[in-house]
DNA sequence: GACTCGC
DNA sequence: GCGAGTCAACGCTAC
DNA sequence: GTAGCG
C-alpha cells in the first residue's frame, strides 16, 4: 500500500458548532474514534462529501469528484456519469487516515452509494427513508413499525438507524445479489404497502407541499449513483447529531434521535456494538419475498 | 479548505 | 510571502 | 425538456 502520512488537522480550534463550541478538531476526533464501526460500511463505496469549511453556519457544497491534488495514498475510483457526460473520480474511504483526511476538508456528513466498486449495478441493501415533513416523530415510529411488521411477516431481516436529522432509515441486506433496477421496483412496492398500512400519516407523494404533516416513505434512494447518509455520519445541525444504528426494540414513541451526537455515540457503540452490522452480510431471497407478497395479496 | 496566480 | 480569486453535484420522477 | 426533490 502507498505510504500514509498521518493527517494533521488544519485549523483545529476553528469553531464548527458555535452554540456548543465544538471545533474542527472535535469533528475529526469523532470520526477517528468511530472509524472501527463506520469503515465497514464505507468500504469500497463511492462517497459524496458535504463540506462545511466554515462550520455549520457557513456556506456548504457537495463534492463527488476528488481533485487532482489529493495525496497519492487517497484511493479514488473513476465512474462515468451519464448525466454529467464525464468521469468522476470518487473518493473511496477504506481506512482511518482517509476518513481523517476527508473530515479535515471540512466534511460533516458523508453520503455513500449502496453498491461497491466491482458490483456497482448490484446494491448491498435496499433502503426506505422515512422522512417526516411536519409530522411528529411518533408518526415516523408508527410507519417504521408498520413496515417492520410487514417485513417480519415476509421473514425478511431489516435494520434501522436514525438519519441523524428527523427521520429513520430502514435497510434490508441484499449482498449484491440483484440488479439495482429490480431492487428499485421492490422498494417502491414495499413503500406502497407501508403507506397502505398507515394511510393517514404517510405518503409516497414527492412534492413537498403535498406531503405536509405526513411521513414521506422515500424509496427513491435505491438506484445507480443514489446515496444515503452513512451510518455514524455527522449532521450539520445544533448539538452535532449522528446517524445512529438502533435495535428495533429502541424504536418506540420515547425514542429521541437527538440524543445521539458526536459526544455520546462513541461510548454507546464501544459498549454495545453495532446492531446494524449484519446488513453487510448475506442478502435476502428477493424471489421468495415476492412469492410471500403474492400469498399475502391472495388473502 | 486548498490550490493557483499576480505582484 | 501575501491577498484575491476560484472551485467544489448528479440521478430520477412526474409533469 | 425540465422543475422539484433528495
Ligand atoms: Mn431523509
Ligand atoms: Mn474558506
Amino acid at each position: 500500500m502507498l505510504l500514509h502520512r498521518d493527517v494533521v488537522v488544519t485549523n483545529p480550534k476553528k469553531v464548527f458548532w458555535p452554540d456548543e463550541g465544538y471545533t474542527k478538531a472535535d469533528l475529526v476526533a469523532y470520526y477517528d474514534r468511530i472509524a472501527p464501526f463506520m469503515l465497514p460500511y464505507l468500504k469500497d463505496r463511492p462517497v459524496v462529501l458535504t463540506r462545511y469549511p466554515d462550520g455549520i453556519k457557513g456556506k456548504s457544497f457537495f463534492q463527488k469528484d476528488a481533485p487532482e491534488w489529493v495525496p497519492p495514498w487517497i484511493r479514488t475510483e473513476r465512474v462515468y456519469s451519464k448525466d454529467a457526460g464525464r468521469d468522476i473520480d470518487y473518493f473511496i474511504v477504506n481506512d482511518r487516515e482517509s476518513l481523517r483526511y476527508v473530515a479535515n476538508l471540512g466534511t460533516i456528513p458523508l453520503h455513500m452509494w449502496g453498491s461497491r466498486i466491482g458490483s456497482l449495478e448490484r446494491p448491498d441493501w435496499l433502503v426506505l427513508d422515512l422522512d417526516p415533513k411536519g409530522a411528529p416523530f411518533t408518526d415516523v415510529v408508527k410507519v417504521a413499525h408498520a413496515l417492520h411488521r410487514l417485513l417480519e411477516e415476509l421473514a425478511l431481516p431489516s435494520y434501522v438507524k436514525t438519519s441523524g436529522a428527523t427521520g429513520l432509515h430502514i435497510l434490508l441486506p441484499l449482498g449484491a445479489r440483484y440488479d439495482g433496477e429490480i431492487v428499485r421496483t421492490f422498494a417502491r412496492l414495499l413503500a406502497m404497502l407501508g403507506v397502505e398500512a398507515e394511510p393517514d400519516i404517510s405518503t409516497i407523494a414527492r412534492p413537498l407541499r403535498s406531503r405536509d404533516g405526513k411521513v414521506y416513505v422515500d424509496w427513491g434512494q435505491n438506484g445507480h449513483g443514489q446515496t444515503i447518509v452513512a451510518p455514524f455520519a455527522v449532521r450539520p445541525l445544533p448539538a452535532a447529531p449522528v446517524s445512529c444504528p438502533l435495535r428495533w426494540a429502541e424504536v418506540t414513541a420515547r425514542l429521541e434521535p437527538g440524543r445521539f451526537t458526536i459526544k455520546t455515540a462513541p461510548a454507546r457503540f464501544e459498549k454495545q456494538g453495532d446492531p446494524m452490522a449484519p446488513v453487510l452480510g448475506a442478502g435476502i431471497d428477493l424471489v421468495a419475498a415476492l412469492q410471500g407478497l403474492e400469498r399475502r395479496l391472495g388473502r
